[in-house]
DNA sequence: CCGGTTTGAGTAAAGGTTTACTCAAATTTA
DNA sequence: TAAATTTGAGTAAACCTTTACTCAAACCGG
């Protein structure tokens, strides 16, 4: 009982074709609930498990999915990425997980190999999406970020996004009223509807309240990581002493500059105010407690499964909506605590 | 030139036979420079990719190696695997990721159905290898962990893990070093060699100095994660109240022992020091800085990825080394700094 | 220049499925 | 009950490679 039997040797043991034993299999074409029984019983006994690598051959395309993701030694993409291996197991599609580390060249490379294996979907979880030449020729979701479209090939291709602008919007409102005048902020690679959306948002927020947003308190990062934060709060408070709120595009910029904003000898909150992005969980910690803006990773799976299975299938093959875009969740914590009185003591100094 | 023909195709326009193409592909048997030069180039005109679905049907196993991890939200996990699935892919290996939540009814179903898509190879990190039952069929590298084998289906396996036994004796010859008399340790699943080892480590420089090692200062983590680690400070500090030294058995767990530490009003390094053991990013960060043992994931990756290569083009069946244990070195931050005098005044406070 | 070896390249089978065609038997309809 | 339809199941082609067999041509030693 090695599994390493045929639909042959299936159809022998049990009397029938080896095109009956598929459409069982399958749960294709006629057949009767006699035979089905007889099939299915010697198909347990044998363990017999279908040649995926035969099907594929068969149908041109492999019952397995490729992701693509950046990076995911960032907490946030590791989330999406777990979710969505999960998600995909469970309706039986295996994933090949590729990071590109934000390389086009190694990002063809693994495109490449996506495509010889014929899979039958893929996940771009923020990716860069080289691919603007040749058509997708495989039922694709995006994750994160909006691809750069030429609108002609914009079939088969599907968006799942948080609300980034009301992200950034209720970043920097919950700034604005926990008392903060003067509030910055560490974006990212704007060139992305991402990281531009969320500035959006916080320009918006500041607008609506009657400051006027100064790009001198805006300081884009290299790199989405907390070094990065933490090299740029140290810039963005040389130029403006007197910041008392900052947002950060994501939690991990946050996470570096709250270090950075320590060894200045400020403290969060009393004397700066801190707003990230993502939610990760480092900011959850006790001690650290960083507020920031959920983005239900969950969802963006379980919607990204649940469409791409579907566009796989062909039962859907163009599903009805195009465009995702989930909502967000300002998470309160202590970096952004209104400070009253000196009463607060079971407050851990970080 | 949308990269979709087959290998008929180039036959035909470069007025050879299939089986030619083929050998100029593969680099197999004979054929002369000419008519490599001819195919060579029509395959590139016609952006031509050997399909890798039914090469994988008549080699009977296909181009890909499967990576089974608990969890690749841990970032160690994903360090590790994230290293795997670059040395991969520049082996032209696509890798399919499959987290198994240390659950090994997910774990058997994702084993499944790599085996349906007969992958070539298999990578275990720290797994718990629910596959005991059926002698694994295709090469497999065990990383971090050791298999529970029954010695019988011993061949075609690997084990490559860390020295972690001299690991947990370097952490705590660091905190006894740095003055520590009374250390504690955070262990998680002595079950397991790869915990029980620096647990091994850490009693054995205790003896080694005339410490008997006291039971009552080691517990044992629920989950690897900081909120395990937290929690289980505070039931050690109970116990414990003279702890001056903590060893943790990996970072994540420092990291929530940390926040219990400073929750307490102690302070590290000057009332308590502190090791971890994995160097992730975050014991990096100024402010953090905690003290911790390196193990190379960088190692991890390019050993068993070599190995595994040369196992899979049966090169080499049987590799001539079955275990390989790497060294693990000494990162000293802040957390085991002596504390001399004041004078240290660069060091952030946490 | 002849028997033997090497070289280059074609033919066809095989690998495990799926599925379009068949067709006989069973069932329904008139 | 004859005709028409439905049901159940088999046959064989196709999916794209790789590779064991061939075999003709070229080359080589004596």
């Amino acid at each position: 009982m090695k599994g390493k039997s045929s639909i042959k040797e299936i159809s022998e043991l049990s009397g029938v074709s080896i095109a009956t034993v598929s459409r069982v299999i399958n749960q294709n074409g006629r057949f009767s609930k006699d035979t089905e029984k007889r099939v299915r019983k010697v198909i347990k006994e044998m363990n017999y498990q279908p040649n995926a690598v035969a099907r594929g051959l068969r149908k041109s395309k492999v019952q397995a999915v490729g992701i693509i993701v950046p990076d995911i030694t960032n907490e946030f993409f590791a989330q999406v990425t777990l979710n969505l291996q999960n998600d995909l197991s469970k309706m039986n599609y295996p994933a090949f997980i590729c990071n590109t580390r934000e390389d086009s060249e190694i990002e063809r490379k693994n495109l490449d190999m996506l495509k010889a294996l014929q899979v039958s979907g893929l996940i771009y979880i923020s990716g860069a999406f080289s691919d603007d030449k040749e058509t997708l020729s495989v039922p694709t979701v995006f994750i994160d970020r909006k691809p750069p479209f030429n609108s002609s090939n914009n079939h088969n291709i599907v968006l799942i996004e948080s609300d980034n602008e009301q992200g950034g919007y209720l970043a920097a409102t919950e700034l604005l009223s926990s008392g903060c005048s003067n509030i910055g902020m560490i974006t990212f690679n704007r060139s992305r509807s991402t990281h531009y959306n969320r500035y959006m948002g916080y320009k918006k927020a500041l607008s609506e309240s009657g400051i006027v947003p100064d790009e001198n308190m805006v300081i884009e990062a290299e790199n989405s990581d907390p070094v990065s934060g933490y090299h740029s709060f140290k810039s963005l408070i040389e130029k403006n002493p007197h910041l008392d709120g900052l947002f950060c595009s994501s939690d991990v910029l946050a996470i570096g500059a709250l270090q950075a904003i320590h060894e200045i000898g400020m403290k969060v909150p009393e004397s700066i105010k801190l707003v990230g992005f993502d939610d990760i969980s480092t900011t959850a910690l006790p001690g650290i407690s960083i507020t920031t803006i959920r983005q239900s990773t969950a969802s963006f799976s379980s919607i990204a499964v649940k469409i791409l299975v579907s566009m796989m299938n062909e039962v859907n093959d163009e599903p009805e909506n195009k465009q995702f875009v989930l909502p967000v969740e300002l998470i309160r914590r202590k970096s952004t605590q209104m400070v009253l009185t000196r009463e607060i003591t079971d407050e851990a100094p970080l």
